[in-house]
DNA sequence: CAGCATCCAAAAGGATACTG
DNA sequence: CAGTATCCTTTTGGATGCTG
């Protein structure tokens, strides 16, 4: 089995994501799923409010959020904080580790932002030569 | 309904990943998918056939490769090469467009290889405060 | 407001068998 | 080798209703 682990080393990388073993490749998973990458982004510019949250990501259930939101704080990426009135203000923040994250995740938004219309010209192409229409 | 758009701006950008209904999401989902990720990425250094990457991606079946492997091509993003031998040879490239993709793929990763432990760490303190056994 | 629980529909994903 | 097709299981996601 091409396990090749780096010689003399007791255990495989945990952050190798190429493994569908390791570590890695969940938080992977958490940062690049449906709505991981967007809740993250959302959270540059400083604690945004639930109800924000939900109203920045079209499309997003409350149920979505809120899950999503919970793993990310596990994985410390996020932090809630309560402020204890009533009606309750809960927001979120980023952490310092999910600070970092957000460089590169930036990076693939602005790269979305100015190359989707590339993508969806490619897409057109493809479409026309492989479905000759009649 | 509530399909706000931000009022003002004569249409929305298409590649706005932020709203539900632009193309933008799509890419977003494509690339930042369980199984995208990993594949662009794998072909970073050059052109690998299909078993390659098969090997190279933990966990990943026949048929999510393929499946992938069709949208990606069709996005743009990587390009599909026959060797007419027998038997056939088939490898799978990255075109100018999805190379400059790994760029801030390649941060992820990076991110993920140094920061998983960090992680997992953040997991093992939470599930201790939240799950005070007994 | 922020959220969890439940129920149900839809989509993703895996195993297997088969083709050029 | 490099897939496709089919079937079936698992996961994801949404709608709704209810709490503090």
């Amino acid at each position: 089995m091409t396990v090749s682990i780096e010689a003399g080393r007791g255990a495989a990388a945990p952050g190798d994501a190429f493994n569908g073993d390791c570590p890695g490749r969940t938080v992977l998973n958490h940062v690049c799923s449906r709505w991981g990458t967007l809740i993250l982004l959302s959270l540059r510019d400083g604690p945004v409010r639930f109800s924000a949250l939900r109203d920045t990501i079209g499309g997003i259930s409350e149920k979505m959020l809120s899950q999503n939101l919970r793993t990310l704080t596990r994985d410390g990426l996020i932090e809630r904080s309560v402020e204890p009135d009533s009606p309750p203000k809960v927001s979120y923040a980023l952490t310092d580790l999910g600070r970092e994250l957000t460089i590169p995740l930036e990076g693939l938004l602005d790269w979305i932002g100015s190359r989707t219309i590339e993508v969806v010209k490619a897409q057109r192409r493809h479409d026309r030569q492989h479905k000759p229409g009649a």
